[in-house]
RNA sequence: GGGCGGUUAGCUCAGUUGGUAGAGCAUCUCGUUUACACCGAGAAUGUCGGCGGUUCGAGACCGUCACCGCCCACCA
């Protein structure tokens, strides 16, 4: 005898080596099968799966798990990122503990240990992947810093610099003084913060006039080289062509007149820092200002701040400042504000715009065919909606900034020669004929310090992945690939970089025709998940607590809800219930030996109850293969949980006991045997991309299969030549209201009873007495008597109404008169309540005029069962 | 400031061509009949955020207000 409960523990592993041996996760790009192709969003290779990993992996999964059971050739590309600042940080930190820096070991033996620590714990996430039972093609997995994704960076860095779409440019950068790197806007985050805002007074020269200015970060203004009012501010007409002197500095520096400048903020003077702020540096550029650098790159005060404040850290410099200022009589206020001040999103502290030279590409240009691949519906976003935040940030993309001043990464191939030449070039020897070339001699040449952003090769993903620049089998057989599965947050870091680069690399194709944008998951009260709140759901937890499976089905379940996904453990719990229904239901179906008719071929159906499962299952068959090709898998998980819980347990297994208890009627044996069997088989089947490892262990253990789940086909309807019938429904609701009747009437579970039933006509008495035994035994009942419309109503029954039929169970003497009245009034008023709403609508000449006539016509037919029921309630209450 | 969402049962949420509201969980009552107590049977539960409009008919469509959330840009 089995175990009762379902221990996916132990079959988790012994499953996943299964499945991999059986070759079943490779794809063949030899096969003549259509190609079904997702790029998995490669996880930083320093990473550890979380929770929101479990359901982008779990939601891919299902997709590559049914469309390989729908006959696809199917590729789902694994690999890992090097995630450039997150790894280098990760290694310092380990380095840390031994007190040593990357410094004191150098480049190239930094990069080696980092190399090191990747070959030891690289592969954690993939392995945790495995756990969830991912289906990846492993044998294909990359990693963007390996031998084949490398040249493929260096081939588009350099094809891009000689097409004018990656250039040089000096301009403020976002630096973050901890890291010591620039990074791009979109690794800027804006925070609130409580700040203050403090005015200080700028002497006018050759005047005994101040100009009051207004600043958040009083130590820039060592940096000042002008002071901006607004050319329509009455105010400061006055001082046109007037100059002031810069306090503590002492530099001469003019009053210029700017539309920049807002009269309604501060005080309508605004000290400009073109060297220190994005929007001075735009001022700075119209009226030709000096443009300081105060700084130095950990944000200390260099020799440009003066003596005084050289070598002090800014924030220390600017409470000096304060002081200073305050001593010079030149402090007016200040005021507390809370504002948005921009963080490094990785170091967490303030960044500091910063004068530099940085590697750019040129965005604006490489998203015109971005934005028009998706107007024109190249690639679609799921939901739809999504193609607007796509557009609005396309539309409005600035220049990208791909160096990084780490050593973790692709070192940018470019050299500079004696003079700062710089040669682009995919190796040193050709940069040294260019260079050669160019200066008529051998030169030396310097290798930029500078490695690229890591979303310049995650850009490239869908196509380096698969062997390009080469001109491979893989890339011709799966390029473009069939969806991305992915979350917002990533939308501008990384689509739309892949569509940029895609297009621009792959003649014009885009690198997905679909993108599936998903929630994100948080906590159950709405949190982000963070370690620091302590509300980390982690998958591998949950996974080992309830099975992978529950978590899967859970995620699947919730996958459509809006755009967070709220998870609770309880919810888990449920769906681990859910495994334990199936196995427990699928034992019964053995326990009864109905897998002797697996592979029987019977033709006829003439149970009504199995052709009521049949149809049931068809219906789900269409439903859930419907909803996984929409992405709707939360349908599809809800239609599963729904047929096989309440339809298939809690009604069919119900019914058909008897039948597999009566081994006299060997025809409805067989049929039934059949029938049970194989829609519980096809059922477990469509269960399977959700719901590996339990119907893989019930397939082969209960049923005997030969055959695994992962790569049979998908199940098609069966017996569909049958007629769909209602009687089952009818006996359904019999057996519920006479159910309700006896837990309302406390009536004892044991104590039989006989039932009357008026007002059926030959149809459904008909139904009724075929399917007799079905209502005797689940209702617990000994009889069914039909009686006539004159058998008056009396105090020994107690009623119910099915539509037009009156249930009536006689309980001589076991009534209690004012509760049964009490339960008849409180019937009678909502059956009021529905008939006055009905008359209502009926009474309405437009709306029998204007309604569809099948609406019209099934309002007067509820409204005629409404007042059959009424009467017969009546009716009851007059004789109690 | 620009954009995108949300507001439905105690909780978490479904509800795609407008026909009169559903699921899971939680709650309460009853029950161990040989698949399952991680179970079964039953019960209770809603002015679908407010107001206005379109319509015979609105949870759904339009307008407006309120509250909540996210993204982008900014507050010198």
């Amino acid at each position: 005898m089995m175990d009762k409960r379902f221990d996916s523990k132990s079959i988790e592993v012994k499953w996943y080596e299964k499945w991999l041996k059986s070759g079943a996760f490779s794809s063949d790009s030899s096969s003549q099968k259509k190609p079904y192709v997702i790029m998995m969003p490669p996880p930083n290779v320093t990473g550890s799966l979380h929770i929101g990993h479990a359901l982008t992996f779990t939601i891919q999964d299902i997709l590559i798990r049914f469309h390989r059971m729908q006959g696809f050739d199917v590729l789902w590309q694994p690999g890992t990122d090097h995630a450039g600042i997150a790894t280098q940080m990760v290694v310092e930190r380990e380095l840390a503990k031994s007190n040593i820096t990357r410094h004191d070991l150098g480049r190239e033996k930094f990069v080696e240990k980092v190399w090191e620590w990747k070959e030891q714990s690289g592969g954690t996430i993939t392995n945790q992947l495995r756990a969830l039972g991912a289906s990846p093609d492993w044998d294909k997995e990359r990693f963007t810093m390996d031998e084949g994704l490398s040249k493929a960076v260096n081939y588009v860095f350099v094809k891009l610099y000689k097409e004018g779409l990656i250039y040089r440019d000096k301009r403020l950068v976002n630096w973050d003084p901890k890291l010591l790197t620039a990074i791009s806007d979109l690794e800027v985050e804006q925070r609130d913060t409580n700040g203050k805002f403090w005015y200080f007074k700028y002497p006018i020269q050759d005047s005994d006039e101040f100009l009051t200015i207004a600043t958040t970060r009083p130590e820039t203004m060592l940096g000042d080289t002008a002071v901006a009012v607004n050319p329509n501010d009455e105010r400061y007409k006055h001082l046109k062509g007037k100059n002031v002197l810069l306090p503590i500095i002492n530099r001469v520096i003019p009053i210029i007149f700017d539309d920049y400048s807002d009269p309604e903020k501060g005080t309508g003077a605004v000290k400009i820092t073109p060297a220190h702020d994005f929007n001075d540096f735009e001022v700075g550029k119209r009226h030709n200002l000096e443009l300081i650098n105060i700084m130095n790159a950990d944000a200390t005060i260099n020799e440009n701040g003066g003596k005084e404040f050289q070598g002090l850290d800014r924030f220390e410099a600017r409470d000096r400042i304060i002081d200073k200022l305050k001593t010079l009589n030149l402090f007016v206020k200040e005021e507390t504000i809370t504002h948005t001040v921009p963080h490094g999103d990785r170091s967490n502290v303030i960044v500091e715009p910063w004068l530099m030279d940085q590697w750019y590409v040129d965005a604006k240009k490489m998203a015109i065919p971005a934005i028009k691949a998706v107007e024109d519906s190249k690639t679609t976003f799921i939901p739809k909606n999504w193609d607007k935040t796509y557009f609005e940030w396309m539309r409005n993309i600035q220049p990208w900034c791909v160096s990084r001043q780490l050593w973790w990464g692709h070192r940018i191939p470019a050299w500079f020669g004696p003079d700062n030449k710089v040669f682009v070039e995919s190796s040193e020897q050709e940069a040294l004929v260019a260079a050669e070339a160019f200066y008529g001699e051998k030169v030396e040449l310097t290798q930029d310090e500078d490695v690229l952003d890591t979303w310049f090769s995650s850009a490239l993903w869908p196509f380096s992945t698969l062997g390009w620049p080469e001109n491979t089998d893989d890339l011709t057989k799966y390029y473009p690939t069939s969806v991305l599965v992915t979350g917002f947050d990533i939308i501008f870091f990384w689509v739309a970089r892949m569509m940029m680069m895609g297009l621009h690399f792959m003649d014009k194709e885009v690198p997905f025709k679909e993108v599936y944008i998903h929630a994100l998951v948080r906590d159950e009260k709405g949190q982000k998940m963070s370690k620091s709140k302590g509300n980390v759901l982690d998958p591998l937890d949950l996974s080992s607590k309830y099975g992978a499976d529950s978590l899967r089905f859970t995620l699947a379940a919730m996958a459509a809800q809006g755009r967070d996904i709220k998870l609770s453990e309880e919810r888990i719990a449920g769906y681990r219930n859910f495994s334990t229904k199936i196995w427990n239901g699928c034992k019964f179906l053995e326990f009864n030996s109905c897998i002797d008719n697996i592979d029987k071929d019977i033709t006829n159906i003439d149970l009504e109850v199995n052709k009521w499962i049949i149809n049931l299952y068809n219906d789900l068959n269409i439903k859930v293969k419907t909803a996984i090709k929409e992405y709707k898998f939360n349908d599809a998980a809800d239609a599963l949980y729904q047929f096989i819980w309440k339809d298939y347990c809690d009604w069919y297994i119900e019914f058909i006991k008897p039948i597999l208890n009566n081994s006299e009627n060997l025809k409805d044996l067989e049929e039934t045997k059949y029938i049970s069997i194989n829609v519980m088989k096809n059922v477990l089947l469509m269960l399977h991309p959700i719901m590996p490892y339990v119907t893989e262990e019930i397939l082969e253990n209960l049923f005997k299969s030969s055959n695994f789940a992962i790569s049979s086909t998908w199940p098609e309807p069966i017996h569909n030549e049958l007629t769909s019938t209602n009687s089952i429904d009818l006996i359904i609701k019999i057996i519920s209201s006479i159910r309700s009747l006896r837990v309302e009437k406390n009536i004892p579970p044991n104590a039989k009873i006989d039932i009357l039933l008026k007002n059926a006509d030959e149809h459904k008495r008909e139904i009724i007495k075929n399917n007799k035994s079905l209502i005797t035994n689940l209702a617990k009942i000994n009889n069914i008597t039909f009686v006539s419309e004159e058998l008056t109503q009396s105090e020994n029954f107690i009623i119910s109404t099915i539509d037009e039929l009156v249930l009536m169970i006689p309980l001589d003497g076991l009534i209690d008169t004012a509760a049964e009245k009490n339960r008849l009034n409180k019937e009678l008023s909502n059956i009021n309540n529905e008939i006055d709403q009905i008359s209502k609508r009926l009474n309405n000449q437009m709306f029998i005029d204007k309604a569809p006539s099948n609406v019209v016509e099934e309002v007067k037919n509820k409204q005629k069962i409404f007042n059959q029921r009424k009467s017969e309630i009546e009716k009851a209450l007059i004789n109690l």
